[in-house]
Parts: C-alpha cells; sequence; structure tokens
DNA sequence: AATCTTTTCGGGAACGTTGCCATTAGTGTA
DNA sequence: TACACTAATGGCAACGTTCCCGAAAAGATT
C-alpha cells in the first residue's frame, strides 16, 4: 500500500509543501493556475491525504469507540447499525469493542480506547459491572461518553434508554387483565440499570392491582440455558407455580421458551409469557412470542448524534446532560393470550 | 483528553526524548538508575505511548477494515464475534463498514478503507457486486485482503466459505428422500458466489435423483419481505406448485415461512420448508426449522487469523492462496419432516 | 518617484515517536 | 601519557500535514 504525499506532488510541479497543501483545499491565495496544476496532478495519480498525519496534528482521530457486551446480540447489532449510521454520515469511524459481560474486559476496553484516542466513547454497561470509575476517569479527562441502554447514575453525562419503566409495567399489567394471578418476572443481571427498572416497573403493576409480591417470584437470570432452567425448575419447585412469567430480556424469552418445551409445560395454555425484545423473529415463534419492542436502531442513533454533539462541542460543555427516554411499544401475541384457534391450525 | 508525552516526561527529568524513549522501551544501552527514574515517572503519570504518532511513524495503523452487506444479520454479527476474538488477542482494531448490500456503497467503503491506512481488509461482498475491479485495485497495491462468505473469483488471494455446494446437496436429497417431488429453490442475489454454489448443489441432487430440472422452480430473491410474497404467489401459480422449498438463506427461509402462514398453507404438510441459516432460534419456530447450519464464528475467526497471516508475513507472498472450506451441517426439525404428533401438540 | 497593498509563493515549526549519528566522560591498555 | 574503548546520553531528521510568518514581485496610490 504505497500512498502519494503533498510532497511527492510539491517536488514533481516544483513547488513547496505549503502551497500544495493550500491548492488543495481550494485557498483563495493561491493562482488558479498553480490551483488547477496540483488538482490535475493530486487526480491523476489519485493523492489521498493521509488521515494518520492530520490526526497527529490536530490531536483527533475521526473515529468513535462502541462498547457493548455482545455483538452477537440482535439488541446490540441493530444498535450498531444505528450508530453506524450516524457516524458514516459525519465521516467518521466506528471501532467495535466487545466486555464479553466481563468487568475486567471492560475495564480493559476503556483503556485500549484512551490509548487509540478515540474522540468520543459510546457505552452499554456489562453485567458485571457495579464499579463505573474507569468510565469516570476517562469522563473527568474530557472524553466524551454516551451510555444507552445500560447506564450509570453515577456518570454524569448523556444517556440514551427505553422506557424500560413503563413497558415492564406495561407489559405485566397486560398479564394481570387477561388474568394470570401469579406473576413471575425473570430479570438479567441485578446490576444493570435496565434491570432495575424493569423490575420496578414490574412491582408498580402488581401494586396497582393490588397484588401481593411473592419474592419467590422474582428471579435474577444469567444467559446461559442451564441458568434459565434452572431459574425455571425453581420457579415450578414453588407449591403454587407461576401462571405467567415475564422476561426481561429477549434472550431470556427465547430460553424459557426453550426450557418450557422441554419440560412439557404448555404456552399459553398453562403458563403465559412475554418477553422483552426486539427480535424481528418473535412472531414466527411457537408460540408466537407477545413481548415489548425496544428501538434498538433508535437508540444507536440517537446516541451517536449525541455523542457527536458532544464531540463538535466541546468546548462549551453543555450545562446540563439529559437521559433521552424512547418509547416502547407492548406487542400482543399468542404467548401471552389464549387463542386456541389460531395455535392448533 | 490530555495525554502526557514522552517529551513531557524528558523535560520534566532533564533528559533527553531520545533516551526517554529508549529507557521506556528497556534498553540496554540506558542506565538502569535512569530507566528506573522514568519508568516510575511514567507509570505515575499515566504515561501511554501515542499510536497515532507510531502509526505515522511505522506506516501502518495496527487496525483491520470489516466491510459487511448489514452489521444487523446474525450471520454476519457472529462472523464479526468470531473476527473481533481474534484480533483483539492480536491487539488490533476492528473497523466495521456495511455495504447495505449496495455496490455503491461497497466503493465508497473500499476508498474510506484505503484512506484510513488499515492494515488489512476482511470482506464479504454486497448482493449488487458484480465488478469486484475495486477490491482489485486495493489487492494489487498491496493491501492485504481476505474475502469470506461472499466470494469473487476475480480476485486472487485467501477466501473462507463455508461448504455451499455439500450443503445444499444434502439439504436437497434430504427433501427428495423424504419423498418431496417438487422441490423449489429460492436462492438470494444471482450475482453471489453462495448462490451460485448453492443452486449447483441443488441441481446436483436432482440428478442424481434422475429429478428433471423444472427452470419455474428455481428463483431468486431480495431479502425484502414483498419480494419473497410474490416470488411465494408465482411458485404456488405454476399447474403442479412445489411440495418443497429449500432456501438459499436464513432470511429467505424466515420470509417464506411468515408468508406461507398468510397464505394458510401448511408447513410440512403443504410443503415442506428447509433454510440455509445459523438462527439460534430456528428451533423454536413453528414449525422449528430444518436448516444448513454455516459455521459463522469459525468463519469470522479462521478469516481474521489467515488476514494476520497476510498481514505479519507480507514481505514474503504466499506461493499460493487458499480457499478454504469449512463445514456445514443438516439439522432436520419438524419444517420438513411431518411428526403430526409433535406438531399439535 | 516613493510608498503602500495585493497577490502568490516558500520556509520552517509543530504534532509524538524512533533511530541514526554525535558527544562526553570515564575506564582500560600499551 | 597518549590512545582506544565503552557507557550513557543528547541532537536531529523523519513520518505527512497545516499554519504562521515572511518575501518577492507586481500593481495601486499619493
Amino acid at each position: 500500500m504505497e500512498h502519494i504525499t503533498i510532497k511527492d506532488i510539491a517536488k514533481a510541479l516544483n513547488l513547496s509543501t505549503s502551497t500544495v497543501s493550500r491548492a488543495l483545499r481550494g485557498s483563495h491565495e493561491i493562482n488558479p493556475v498553480t490551483k488547477l496544476l496540483v488538482m490535475e496532478y493530486a487526480e491523476k495519480f489519485n493523492y489521498q491525504p493521509n488521515p494518520i498525519a492530520l490526526s497527529l496534528k490536530e490531536n483527533k482521530s475521526r473515529s468513535i469507540g462502541v462498547i457493548v457486551p455482545e455483538i452477537d446480540n440482535p439488541f446490540f447489532s441493530q444498535a450498531i447499525n444505528g450508530i453506524e449510521d450516524i457516524a458514516y454520515n459525519k465521516g467518521y469511524q466506528v471501532v467495535i469493542f466487545q466486555s464479553h459481560e466481563s468487568y475486567e474486559r471492560e475495564v480493559i476496553n476503556t483503556q485500549h480506547i484512551t490509548s487509540r484516542r478515540v474522540d468520543g466513547l459510546l457505552i452499554s454497561l456489562s453485567g458485571q459491572t457495579t464499579n463505573v470509575e474507569h468510565l469516570k476517569n476517562l469522563h473527568d479527562k474530557g472524553l466524551p461518553i454516551v451510555l444507552f441502554d445500560r447506564i450509570s447514575d453515577e456518570i454524569n453525562t448523556h444517556k440514551v434508554i427505553s422506557d424500560n419503566f413503563e413497558g415492564s409495567f406495561n407489559g405485566t399489567e397486560h398479564l394481570i387483565k387477561t388474568g394470570r394471578k401469579r406473576i413471575a418476572h425473570i430479570a438479567a443481571s441485578p446490576h444493570l440499570s435496565i434491570s432495575k427498572e424493569r423490575v420496578k416497573g414490574y412491582l408498580a403493576a402488581l401494586a396497582k392491582h393490588n397484588i401481593p409480591v411473592d419474592e419467590s417470584l422474582l428471579k435474577y437470570c444469567n444467559y446461559g440455558l442451564q441458568d434459565i432452567e434452572v431459574v425455571i425448575d425453581q420457579l415450578f419447585a414453588n407449591e403454587t407455580p407461576p401462571d405467567a412469567i415475564f422476561t426481561a430480556s429477549d434472550r431470556l424469552a427465547l430460553g424459557c421458551l426453550s426450557t418450557l418445551k422441554k419440560r412439557n409445560i404448555k404456552v399459553p395454555e398453562d403458563i403465559a409469557l412475554i418477553g422483552f425484545t426486539n427480535l424481528k423473529v418473535a412472531a414466527l415463534l411457537a408460540p408466537s412470542l407477545s413481548t415489548i419492542v425496544q428501538p434498538a436502531l433508535d437508540m444507536g442513533k440517537r446516541s451517536a448524534e449525541l455523542l457527536f454533539d458532544l464531540i463538535e462541542n466541546t468546548s462549551k460543555l453543555p450545562k446540563s446532560y439529559r437521559t433521552f427516554k424512547l418509547y416502547t411499544e407492548l406487542i400482543v401475541r399468542n404467548s401471552s393470550v389464549m387463542k386456541s384457534d389460531e395455535e392448533r391450525l
């Protein structure tokens, strides 16, 4: 990969590098004839400015870092899709990191991030993360950061989330209204903001309808299939097992469905199931999965927009950071409502 | 984001930058006392070498570019997962680009790639791409490139694919062996290598079992849901409609399933369906989807390994480039076999 | 004719780092 | 005592670009 440089052009045309540089950028203080000469030569030999040299000079990289737990998770890949879209239009590069839900890996990633001099950071916290000092440090040093989906109260910056409380509330209330009495909630990692908010929504819906809280119906669970099986079995070991499960994520809902099938527990007859998800295939599952949809793509876009806002106005700090709540939507399908006809076609 | 530099250390310790540089890298020609002094100062003020300055000097970026059609496609996000894994261990950054199945966008991406001075490129071609001059140019200029999944014969470099022919052959033969007579094949973009190979496998299986080829049963189709509906309707407008559909991708299979449901055509009773996919949820669909599994993660890993091999041995060009074929596996589920009991529980 | 402006260009520093080539002081050798 | 030799360090160029400063020539103004 050899590249022609401004020096090469200068030498070939018997000009100085400064003249070539200015000609290339169309400066008015260059003779139109010279300008044309330079332009044509550059065109002919396919001159491309070296962004690394520019980065060194301007002390910015025109790239942003993105840290997500797993890229191979539809929610995050959709969000990244949105991020890439905005970044592309801004002429920025997107550099991807995965924490694999590990705190240590997340810390290492942030170190890479700084050493690589990205201009900003988008991050959704790992499930293990309870301490956010590594991010605070970066932010204090002036790195623009936007948190999305899995956020932390301890960092004062822009944040983008979906309305987890409302979504959770609506999902739970839907189960109540369709006659379910013992509604279990399976949450993800207890450290996560999304878990906390969704648990709150769940509890609020129960409270509104005067349903007593049964601690044994509130479970926290990892994404692994074995973990889910354990939780399901615990729930059904209960003297009066649940007649509905509201799971806090797509993966959990899929795991539940799979386990329930294996245990020969019928959905929705024996138990209603509703997820918190964005899976495109939710409608095609057996039974089709009721769910609370999150706008992953929009979350990615919005987060990226906010980040670029911070990056480009890095001098004048915003007087106040905001947390943007995006809509959620309850979609009722067969897993939560008995429609015997459709289910048995 | 302010960073301490070697100059800062030199000034503070009353040394020259070269001495500091050498001390930091543990050179033997530096007095151990000085070395320690420098090391401690660097540690204390959290010195991190500036990779951009290094890149400029060494003319490499320690980053690789990845161009995929859509990141929000489970196959590609899994592949990227594998790529990121290898790159992480090598200390390289992964920069993501999407072509959105557009040839123009792909060309623009390759331009960005070069101007950004990545050290290597991993690419899976867009569905529109028929001309690969843009990649040939890069390759001729010495940029290490590895193609994966959607490859082109016209570029002579390492390639990683799954055994599309065999997978397709096995899938088709499975349908034949379970008694299907009129087997349709819905392929993706006719330009894609994967389409061609899968069509070949399909035809080979028909030939082996002396089933005449009916051109009207071989369709090419985009990923859009409307496109799929059109194709399905065409197939069923046939005087003797198919009794099996073998689709060449996950998305197509999902679209088919959805359309068939809408048209009230029963799977697998009226028609068998089998996909070419890696979807984790395939087992949970209604009916569960028979499929040919591709090792997306492994493809990503292998591609990345090959790329780093090329990057690190860039001086000595390999005498011959290879195309690596990874295994596929046929998984039979309910969409292709009638198991009336299980299906009606 | 003398001075002031423009126009058009070149020189050189700077960004952070490395590596080559001095340079100094101290040590050993003939 | 003069010489070579080593250890330890400094100076400087280079990577590609921009930008500030200055300079020369031509034109405009008095």
